[in-house]
DNA sequence: TCTGGATGTTGACAGTGTCCAGATCGATGT
DNA sequence: ACATCGATCTGGACACTGTCAACATCCAGA
């Protein structure tokens, strides 16, 4: 009995060439990806990919477009899990670096202009989903803090902190060994951060 | 008389290349670099640059010190013009985001680390020299608001949050498009951002 | 002066993305 | 049942890439 793989049309090659594609991305970075080497391990021809997402920008972007998938359905269920605004405001900070780690190859290319096409219309979908996600409960924590403050600033503000806490780690975790303190936990400097937030946006 | 490009010996390559390295990734983005391109802009051979830099990650880690020491140069500059350290701040803000701009192809490599040497002993000695600009002001920031908080907390987390304005302003400005709403000038939104830090770092 | 090392060149090789023509398959209409 | 047509996939080709090895050129110090 064939296997779905030895099988002329491959089944469900779009879902297995982005698996393969996060798995090259993870091993090699983005900047190693070769869409080649992504068409081998989905045992298929080096132009098969072309069919389905015409380019290797077009793989990429559904590569991105699954990460804010994701990203949103994460930050969600963090979210859930608490009653209290501030609370889940860190818990989807929480979820946000925990992301970052556990699907690092996705996160590595959500936010590079020049991998993905920024005007896919599935893309940006996404990307908005993952954004109400975190506008939702900033309005509750503006809300419940009893603040009037612009919705939009707080909300880009949290994300860009959280987003630039996930580039800059890898800096912040050297210059920390490198003046021989303890290691920090990520998940706490997010709570840190976030509590600043919360604080400063009263006048 | 010759020119220096005539001559067998170039006489400054390492420059000329690492200049031709900013305007290749300019045009095409970090992802579009080749060295090949690089060299014949230069008006030298494929493998000239391999001599200077190892290679390809080599020229990309020398790009990236650079553009650590205008960060250095730019937020020093910037700080000096202010005499109150919350300006000072603001200010170092500022540049930063200006920076991105007019050196938007130096700050695309960066803080990436595939693309890269994170260990090259130049490249941590300029990233050490623009984040002790900030740590120093940031220092008397606290000291002005006579407030008993983490240094290091507050400079990465005012680090990290204008970097991730950097890197999300693109969605920003679509989202923002998307609604209807005025363009936002990216300095009032930093200034407002580090208004937000400076009362949060209040207990 | 000559000699060694730094600087630059040429040629080669494997690997890459994309285009093109053709092969194979599955669903659809008769 | 069967022909057909579009979707899916293959193989070959092309220009381009990064790196290596062997060679050429030049400058500076013994």
């Amino acid at each position: 009995m064939p296997t779905v793989t030895d099988r002329y049309h491959h089944g469900d090659l779009p879902n297995a060439l982005r698996r393969a594609a996060v798995d090259v991305i993870g091993e090699r970075g983005p900047a190693g990806f070769s869409l080649r080497e992504v068409a081998r391990r989905a045992g298929v021809s080096h132009t098969a990919p072309a069919h389905h997402f015409g380019d290797v920008r077009g793989l990429l972007t559904s590569v991105a477009a699954e990460g804010f998938q994701t990203l949103e359905a994460t930050t969600t269920a963090a979210a859930a899990e608490h009653d209290d605004p501030v609370e889940q405001l860190m818990a989807i900070g929480e979820a946000y670096v925990a992301l970052a780690r556990s699907h690092a190859a996705h996160c590595s290319v959500m936010f590079r202009p020049d991998l993905v096409d920024q005007d896919d219309a599935s893309l940006r979908t996404c990307g908005l989903g993952a954004y109400s996600v975190l506008e939702r409960t900033m309005r509750r924590v503006i809300e419940h803090e009893g603040v009037d403050v612009d919705l939009d600033d707080l909300t880009w503000m949290c994300w860009s902190t959280m987003q630039g806490l996930v580039t800059l780690e890898g800096k912040f975790n050297a210059l920390n060994e490198l003046r021989g303190n303890d290691p920090i936990s990520t998940r706490d400097l997010v709570r840190r951060f976030t509590a600043i937030i919360v604080r400063g946006m009263h006048t």
